[in-house]
DNA sequence: CTCGCTATTGCGAAAATCCGCAATAAGGAG
DNA sequence: CTCCTTATTGCGGATTTTCGCAATAGCGAG
């Protein structure tokens, strides 16, 4: 919610036009504290606002993720969820079975970017990469 | 392409039917080099056989991700692709210009692995990791 | 404030993926 | 080999996500 604003001003600057449904969306998602699917992102709107077309929500998370000011998980099952990325760069560990997603340090990646520069010339970006796996509490449920 | 049979017989052990469908497409993505579409494997097939229904290409390659025969990679743009496992577990650099997909060794990823755990209590899997960035030709092309 | 360029929206339709259900057939038992 | 059980297929249709295109509307210039 302290983001909204910055998130806008980002935008502005970097040559995009900031209409009311870009608006609407940023604060919807600056706003949820869990990750959201873009169907819950529609139904949370029209509860406050106009309808905004799912075309546009889409278009404008597609935007938003490559900005990087959110991240988007493919979680399998054919759908995607979408959370504020707000503390900046970090890697994002996903857990398979509960879905839950936590946040790790990104610098942390440092070493195995410069072994795939080295062995691939290839310049990896690892500010929003997703790692799945399994959670603390899930390991436990799995004995 | 010596791998089939393997994939088969374990199969047949875990209770698993093997059908005409099953063997087929077993057999295609075993001979591929690269990353397929489901379209792709369909397409694939339906030159050497019958028609296959994408929906059993659908449901036999989710089986098979499952199973831990195939990999399953979501390269974003509402597209997921399937490779054979039989090389090992690898990383996937998705190159952001181009869409080319290159691959790397994912026992680079060991120490993050580590790192990740210690701090976290998270178990990792980077075998089929997506990471993205910029492949060495457009880093040219970009200048 | 008005104008003009062009980014963005909404709509309808196309892809991609998944699902329910009846019909079929794999594989074990006899 | 035949029969039975039930996993699997094919089909049609639902769902999720993307795309093309005409209409709309930001926002910078004047």
């Amino acid at each position: 919610m302290p983001h909204c604003h910055t998130h806008i001003e980002k935008l502005r600057q970097r040559g995009y036009r900031i209409t009311p449904q870009r608006e609407i969306i940023i604060k919807a998602i600056a706003h949820s504290t869990s990750h959201l699917t873009a169907e819950d992102l529609l139904e949370l709107i029209r509860t406050s606002s106009e309808a905004i077309n799912i075309a546009t929500v889409y278009r404008t998370l597609e935007m938003l993720v490559e900005e990087g000011l959110i991240i988007r998980s493919d979680l399998g099952q054919g759908r995607a969820v979408y959370a504020p990325h707000q503390h900046g760069p970090h890697l994002h560990l996903v857990c398979r079975q509960c879905g839950e997603v936590f946040d790790a340090d990104h610098t942390m990646a440092c070493s195995l970017r410069e072994q795939i520069w080295e062995q691939h010339h290839f310049e990896a970006d690892f500010s929003h990469t997703t790692v799945f796996g399994l959670c603390a509490l899930c390991q436990k449920k799995e004995e």
